[in-house]
DNA sequence: CTGAAACCTTGATCTGGATCAAGGTCATTT
DNA sequence: AAATGACCTTGATCCAGATCAAGGTTTCAG
């Protein structure tokens, strides 16, 4: 398998590409991690210590609430970022969890060598706004079909555009992501299914 | 009342302080406009073709969907950003409308003016990263008390956190931007005002 | 191989919130 | 000052989706 950090410099290059000495740094400044199934880099009360990219596997990131109740709010499969940016910045103690959902291998940059990245190259703060600019809207419009569509018209936009995912997530955590029990959803794939 | 731009400024200021150059492409590279109650900046079809700062007044974003129903997907007030980055970047049309609330005064950075001063001055690359991460916290804890969380609570958590916006804005906008109906919030206050 | 845990399904029932309908109070316009 | 429209409330009814309960299948650690 490829060099896992030379696909995080990848990544990068579909925004604006990096030179040698911003790879370099970039290599310098992450390490790579692998993953078990059902391993965790962050759970409730710990400080969410680095951004992680995804080279291979899938991710989820949730919040367990007063009942016990699992929400998941983010999945990350291959190529993309999972983290949660408020204790990232603010060092704080956070209140969700990022578990590994199949072995993983990722690629970790930590809060003071993502700040030297910053520092020392600021096409990082660029391709990291570019990055999070297009995270918020995708945000924004799950928000929005949230309140505006139902159960039904929320898992078929999911199926239709995260194919890859459907077929990967078990269901419960489909139906948990899209706010929805998973007795719910399990009755809405039979009524769609026999279509 | 003091010059709008001063404000934008000031505003950048909170984060890595402007210098005298960056301050005068900053107000070289923006204009104010002054909107009346009802006014729009953006409706659905037209392209977004600014990044608006609010000085003064209030404004909101919002979508309607094929009913008919609109779903306010945010509020901006005094020293807040509004906009539809998506349609902002990709110069394509939007599918949200932005209305002034009340009287406002704004500040507009135009697309290519934001671009030169992402080029020219690097820390508007820095500055809008940080702002726009913070917004992205503050949408997905938004998302995940929409699914944890029921009417009550989360009207309860608005109160609580923007007791400014719940005595300005009417209540059917504050339903809409909640995920419920109008009657519905409305017997949810007549419920707790007796308490 | 075996047992426990994770996962999926289906049925019966319940409920938070939507929908429909009507009336009442303000503001703003004419 | 009347009239229009925006806003809020309250009642009656309905329904999408939750909850509770049970059984069945797959997965995987020991």
């Amino acid at each position: 398998m490829a060099d896992p950090q030379q696909a995080l410099c990848a990544h990068f290059d579909r925004y604006l590409a990096l030179d040698e000495a911003e790879r370099t740094a970039l290599k310098e400044r992450s390490r790579v991690r692998r993953l078990k199934k059902r391993g965790f880099i962050l759970q409730e009360g710990e400080v969410c210590r680095s951004y992680t990219y995804v080279v291979e596997g899938c991710m989820r990131m949730y919040e367990v609430d007063e009942k016990g109740v699992e929400h998941n709010l983010q999945f990350a499969q291959e190529n993309e970022w999972i983290v949660d940016i408020g204790s990232f910045h603010t060092e704080k103690p956070s209140s969700l969890f990022i578990e590994a959902l199949e072995a993983c291998v990722v690629v970790c940059i930590e809060h003071a060598d993502l700040l030297h990245l910053y520092t020392q190259h600021p096409k990082f703060d660029r391709n990291f706004r570019v990055i999070i600019e297009d995270l918020f809207v995708e945000l924004q419009q799950r928000l929005l079909r949230r309140n505006a569509s139902n159960a039904e018209q929320r898992y078929a936009h999911f199926v239709q555009h995260h194919p890859g995912l459907a077929a990967r997530v078990p269901n419960v955590h489909v139906a948990s992501y899209l706010g929805v029990t998973p007795e719910f959803l399990s009755r809405l794939r039979a009524k769609t299914s026999k279509r």
